[in-house]
DNA sequence: TGGGGACATAACCATATGGTTATGGTAACC
DNA sequence: GGTTACCATAACCATATGGTTATGTCCCCA
């Protein structure tokens, strides 16, 4: 899998609120599938649909103990979100200044002289 | 919307290659709908699809030049993002550590006595 | 004033996603 | 050894997604 399909599945994985909430959960400590059903109002094989997509993503992965699979949250796969995050960071951050606003108004509407405006 | 449709908006507009380009080429200064297709082997509808996705994620915005609908990168989404990942960075740094590798094995295997391995 | 460039929108299509119910495997326990 | 708890997988369904081509709208310019 190529780092663009890596960040793909991550930001895919993390565009569900149930997922979010499995992985927050998961951040507490280690839970098995049962555990982690038991706060929604959904079945139980949905939510080993979301754990597949979770695992195939690389955020969280599976033991086993005994019937139990309980599942780990993984963090390297989070740090290359965040990291691709704050690479932009840097950028947006340089446009909220006053002089990009200008520099942004002069490239929309450049002073040439008697320039229609519409 | 709520803060958690925020946070499915955004990853899910982070979720796909063509649209973290657009938006790595919106860093580096507005840009034009037909300067935006250019580099992909993509129709244009198709990348208005893709801006629009991106607008209704708050990631980017629209003004107007004449004809021309030159977008901007907006900072504040993504900057919500990064927090949300920033969050739980404690935790899974946390979970790196040998003491909680430990934990994590005790937990799966509890050390009973006489306790049947499978 | 009409032609063309820039862009949006509509209609369509294939595949992906997120849920369901039903069913099957495996391990513990009585 | 039969039952039960835990979990996965399959089959199915509705809707969302990501692309296409066709077409319409707006605005500059000759």
């Amino acid at each position: 899998m190529t780092p663009s399909q890596r960040l793909d599945a991550t930001f895919a994985a993390l565009a569900d609120p149930t997922r979010r909430a499995i992985l927050a959960r998961l951040a507490l400590g280690n839970a098995s599938v049962a555990e982690l059903t038991q706060p929604f109002a959904m079945s139980q094989p949905a939510i080993s649909k979301h754990l597949k997509v979770l695992e195939h993503a690389g955020l969280i992965s599976t033991a086993q103990d005994a019937q139990r699979r309980p599942r780990k949250i993984e963090g390297v796969r989070l740090g290359e979100a965040t990291a691709w995050l704050e690479e932009y960071r840097q950028f947006w951050e340089r446009r909220y200044s006053a002089l990009d606003e200008l520099l942004d108004e002069l490239q929309a509407n450049p002073p040439k002289s008697k320039r229609k405006r519409h």
